[in-house]
DNA sequence: CTGAAAGCGCTTACAG
DNA sequence: CTGAAAGCGCTTACAG
């Protein structure tokens, strides 16, 4: 196995050779481009079968100025994202940039470091980046956008000129907040993450939409952002707790995490007392009892599409400015 | 900004005309080897950053036949691992690589496919891979073994003569189980994952030792492994129960997860009644009330070291066969 | 249908 | 200290 020469690995120049054709030949047999003879093509394509010949990827890319390979940015402060999502998306992407023949390279960005992103660019490592999160000021997007380089971001920025592939959270959001609201409870409370995350938007919007469906009316103490650390925890639930709260919304599933470990230490009873819903996938919740009503996304998929879309765009086809990945409502017995 | 002629960047010979020297001496002057006036130097040092010149990075990787990328690899079937753990490493690893101006492909493997391993290989994509996971039949090691590349595992194959970082895991759960089982409960019980996981075989070991460490004979009814389903933990756990097992040390989070779920469900108190233990960081359980007893690793730590542990080995230098990351003991209020 | 040759943008012996 | 030239391994007009 591994036909090398020298332990080193075999050229097209090898190929044509051992052949007696020219390099030419060799390349259009393989690439198929490029009119060669077909009983040509089958002995370029038997023997660099037989010899393991592949071509070298780092000459291709310079030849064709194509790397034939995506980037995509990793966020460095994960903490603050939902656990799985990234790794979820990357997946998708990885699956479906193979079918391209394409590899992935990562770049790890925070809120304000995007320095390995621009050295990535700068080098031309990528034909092409995907960007897992966007952020309400968002420099990657910034960047990118000075840059002439192809980009799709996994999420809903402000900017309505890049291309979008999302969940539609305010539609799903917005659904969800029907079902409940219009199921009874009377006091519904919101409870969200970072406020400079659009996604944390979108979902407000949703859910004031949603209650505005039903024709409810929201006061600005039902909607509270920005939850992180523990203690602000037990400070918020006490005050729900005390404003006899019917239902409790979440924005993520930590939030919800911190929320049902949050009454059941005080003894609240779910959905007894309070109702709980998740306007995310309750991985992480998933064994809790009760189970938890909550919107069901595929971060997979989402990276998929988007990896689709970047390639489209690469080759120059003309892509949609949003693509809307689909949805479910999970009804379940935290808000019966 | 954005000095580009017709769009297009500029290159070493555009760099090399404006300044009315050669190709070589740019290019010598950049890369620092070689030697050059050091007026020279400085005049082609002040040119290229006025003129925002980037060396193509393709036509470097041809020219010196490497392509400053390494590998890493993530698993597809993420759900059987530790949720943050690969992100975290991959952090590390992107962090670290950054520093040696290295970037980071990633290729989607699963338990028995590495078809996009191989195609990253093959294509030489990169100079280097590290692995984020060992399987004790794992096709990635066999696989990179048969190719003349340079790679590194995180965590600990059985093989001996592969490059290895890794938290001491046997080392780690053996004083733990120590701790624990000088503590005083009379009957302890192990609950672990997939016995093909060398950690599984790791930590087993560690409580094997700290069991015996303390003069405990271990009966084959208190080490339960594979455990994954929903249905098996409450089969399981009835059992313990009925068994009056005092303590349950969890091989990981999820596991531990599980476990205390459906003690709470039986109302069964923690640690009252049962003590409980993780021998994985309870970034999970983290607001878990009572605080779970757990070792502390490093997972980013991890991949920084593995890093430059590949990077030596690009670079032909000598490295350990093995390297030990730290970890820390953590006693809390669920073995109390 | 096939090939010689130039080109992609670097690096690096070799010569001066 | 500096440069002309060959080479890395492909692709692709251009010519036949």
């Amino acid at each position: 196995m591994g036909k090398e020469i020298d332990g080193k690995k075999i050229t097209i120049e090898d190929v044509a050779k051992a052949l007696g054709v020219s390099k030419t030949t060799v390349s259009r047999a393989i690439s198929g481009k490029g009119r060669v003879g077909s009983a040509t093509r089958e002995m370029v394509k038997r023997y660099i079968e037989e010899h393991d010949y592949v071509p070298n990827a780092q000459a291709k890319a310079l030849a064709k100025q194509k790397t034939y390979n995506i980037g995509i940015t990793v966020p460095e402060d994960f903490e603050l994202s939902d656990l799985p999502f990234f790794q979820k998306c990357l997946i998708g992407v990885c699956e479906r940039a193979g079918k391209y023949g394409y590899d992935v390279v990562v770049s790890m960005t925070s809120q304000n470091d995007i320095s390995h992103l621009e050295r990535m660019i700068n080098n031309r490592k990528v034909d092409g980046v995907i960007l897992t999160r966007t952020l309400t000021k968002d420099l990657t997007i910034e960047y990118l956008k000075t840059k002439n380089i192809p980009f799709v971001t996994i999420g809903t920025p402000n900017d309505r000129d890049v291309v979008q592939v999302d969940h539609d959270h305010t539609a799903a959001c917005r659904e969800l907040t029907k079902s409940i609201a219009a199921g009874g409870p009377e006091k519904i409370v919101l409870l969200g993450g970072d406020q400079s995350y659009n996604v944390t938007q979108c979902r407000l919007r949703g859910f004031l939409q949603g209650m505005h469906d039903c024709g409810r009316t929201v006061f600005p103490d039902q909607v509270i952002l920005n939850m992180g650390r523990e203690a602000e925890f037990d400070e918020v639930i006490d005050r729900l707790i005390e404003e006899q709260v019917d239902c409790i919304m979440c924005m993520d599933d930590f939030i919800c995490l911190s929320v049902l470990e949050n009454l059941r230490k005080r003894k609240v009873d779910v959905p007894g007392d309070i109702k709980v819903a998740s306007f995310y996938n309750s991985r992480v919740l998933e064994k809790n009892i009760p189970s938890i009503t909550s919107l069901n996304f595929d971060a997979r998929a989402l990276g998929s599409e988007a990896c689709s879309i970047v390639m489209a765009m690469i080759n120059g086809e003309e892509v949609a400015q949003s693509t809307p990945v689909g949805y479910e409502v999970y009804m379940r017995e935290s808000t019966n």
